[in-house]
DNA sequence: AACCTGCCTTGACATTGGTCAATTTAGCTA
DNA sequence: TAGCTAAATTGACCAATGTCAAGGCAGGTT
């Protein structure tokens, strides 16, 4: 039986990430050494908007909401991640702060890293930031085409667009997706109102003919969705680069 | 009589860009020796999304408006930059293809570069690497507040953040805000129609009694605004990282 | 001055999505 | 199984924005 919480373990996580390819063991040794290993409760806050960050995080199991909100408590969901994903790592470049808040979704495990290891690494293994670089671009890419997405998809095709990106986009034939959160969070993933979603996947089902049975949708192709959903947007259908919670 | 298109302004152009502070002479020099300076008239095409990229490019004068655009010709726009900014570099990240397309939104000049100089240098440079890393954060927590006010702000506070972001934010009493290209564009900018946004602006005058004349607009104080757009917002008021114009 | 042309505004109306309140459903726990 | 709780759905209604069509205005040209 294999502990997931152990230091050993975390030294293994933290050599498996994409990023950290190329990396020295003694750097993974530091990070480990400074390492935290945080078992989360659902809606659990890890760090709130504008707090001082001397840690960021990797998510080992679960889902983890990226989000700010408003004075009077209005909240906009950034993103919504799970597992191999890093978050918190960006207030490096922003004076030690933390640039959203973070909360778990749902029960969660992640690993809290230190930020000034980080930090001191970047600044000597330009391997390392030129791959950061990379996946950054990566990201803004990928919010460029949210952005796209908000103005001119309505709620159903941003529905289908979602799940589509839930699957493997080269499958044929039937496929069954499972919605990997509630749908009230689907919803404000999505920038909708939980009742507009509920109204807007049955408007999907009628216009696509798709299964819904609560959390798990059935389809006979993924062109069902692609058809619907990918005529309101700027990318050809197998949209490789739009891949869900890919951010950081 | 200073010459505008010399090399040897481009040269300095390059060397003035904060991105590039401490950059080598050589690579200035290897920039400009492959440089092209290009006056653009207005809605003249730069170049296309997803077209094979082997420059990037830096303003010199004028406005140039990212967009993408959906196979009916949709179109969103992704952002309008001016002076000083660069564009077309994140296509080193992303098998040298364009993420977006580019036009003149204005009469414009630029200043076009090769990629290869870029790319080559950001291998052997990391203070470059990482200066790049640290703008691209910013843009990035830029593009979430962007998200943000599509989902809280009203197209009235929208306008008002907007015309905010052209100020100096650290003004205190009389302020003139001069539009700095077409209402229809801005409209775009922020995601509306052009009939939304000229509604909207009458709305937005109704409720904080500014003054509106063609496209200039007067303030009795910063405050007039900022209190009916930044409610539905999840910074402070002074929000000195939303300058605008400020992607990439 | 007359006339284009493109931008902007306005009105009338359609559509989408948000809000509030009432139920229903599903998953837990006792 | 009964009962609790949170999530999801539904209906009725409203507000915001989009759409379509008609004018109006301003700047540039002849």
């Amino acid at each position: 039986m294999i502990k997931t919480n152990t230091k050993s373990d975390i030294f293994q996580t933290i050599k498996d990430l994409d990023l950290f390819k190329g990396c020295e063991d003694s750097f993974f040794q530091n990070l480990t050494n400074q390492s935290q290993f945080l078992p989360l409760k659902k809606n659990q806050i890890l760090f709130l908007h504008e707090e001082s960050a001397t840690r960021f995080f990797i998510i080992k199991r679960g889902w983890i909401k990226l989000f700010r909100e408003t004075f009077d408590g209005t909240q906009a969901v950034i993103d919504i991640l799970t597992t191999g994903h890093i978050f918190g790592e960006t207030a490096i470049f922003d004076k030690d702060i933390y640039p959203y808040s973070a909360e778990a979704a749902e029960p969660a495990e992640v690993i809290s890293l230190p930020l000034s290891v980080l930090k001191s690494e970047l600044e000597t293994n330009s391997k390392l930031a030129l791959k950061m670089l990379s996946e950054m671009a990566q990201h803004r890419k990928i919010q460029d085409k949210e952005l796209e997405h908000r103005t001119i998809q309505n709620a159903s095709q941003r529905i289908g667009c979602f799940l589509l990106r839930l699957t493997n986009q080269e499958a044929s034939g039937n496929v069954t997706i499972h919605l990997p959160y509630d749908k009230t969070l689907v919803a404000s993933r999505l920038g909708m109102q939980p009742e507009t979603f509920s109204r807007a996947l049955k408007k999907l089902k009628a216009e696509t003919g798709i299964e819904i049975k609560g959390a798990t949708i059935f389809l006979e192709s993924l062109s069902q969705l692609s058809n619907y959903s990918c005529a309101a947007c700027s990318s050809e259908f197998p949209c490789r680069d739009l891949k869900s919670g890919t951010a950081g």
